[in-house]
DNA sequence: GCATTATATATGCAACTGCATCTACTTCAA
DNA sequence: TTGAAGTAGATGCAGTTGCATATATAATGC
């Protein structure tokens, strides 16, 4: 617990040093570059990042308000909506990524070998 | 970052399920339990938690406003107080340990060999 | 001494979270 | 085919956090 909130904490501040978003909306940038056409589902989008319902909903509306992302129709299903990265999303997750790796390098790597980096991920890899 | 979430949600839920207060609570009030005369300035109970100086402060009021803890002047610098333990506090700590401990052993201890848990904690204290 | 600077703690405000619930569909079963 | 139950996502509200700043007191330099 403690050297999760150290490390987190210490990302955050390198983020708002660089006049980044927080962290979360890497987390969420990520998934849907990483998906086909860019885009995923709200429940798909929660299940890949362990955001809770609810937070997702708005921080889909806060990415959504800088124009990261777009809401589309879901047509199989009117319940349902796509939520798109923009161009300017993966602008801005290309940014951040910038930032972001090097701090976990500062934050994590400088820090460990890689052979114990890889033995750390196997433990907590056991509590999930 | 992902396993620290899943434990600490669990052991929340383990909380809630007892009707216990969230675990933020059990920091403070052991550190407050394992102090001399069971009480410490609100500056150490932050050096010792890590919780910033705002949320400590407005944690102790509700702490407080349950009768856990006591503000009491502290004489050598009237800026200063004493946050002192009450017996109602004690007793509290004591019942959260038992919900606490089991939690820990089930989400943490159950998936980990000894050695493993102190190679664990051996590797994650390097990051702090 | 006295102004400046530093320290200990509190607080107004805006943003974020959790909880419960709501709305709008879909699915299923008789 | 229709009513009950389920699912996708949004939202009102209360509680919590972060940030900036306030308040009160102490220490320090000149």
């Amino acid at each position: 617990m403690r050297a999760q909130q150290r490390v987190l904490a210490a990302i955050e501040k390198d983020f708002k040093a660089a006049g980044l978003p927080p962290l979360g909306w890497y987390d969420v940038l990520w998934e849907l570059v990483k998906a086909e056409a860019g885009r995923l589902r709200p429940f798909e989008i929660e299940a890949r990042t362990l955001l809770a319902q609810y937070n997702l909903s708005r921080l889909i509306d806060r990415l959504e308000k800088e124009g990261l992302v777009r809401r589309e129709a879901y047509g199989e299903d009117a319940r349902g909506c796509w939520v798109t990265v923009t161009e300017a999303g993966r602008a801005m997750r290309a940014r951040m990524w910038e930032t972001y790796s090097r701090s976990i390098e500062k934050h994590v790597g400088a820090k460990l070998s890689d052979p114990d980096a890889r033995k750390l991920a196997t433990l907590l890899s056991r509590l999930v």
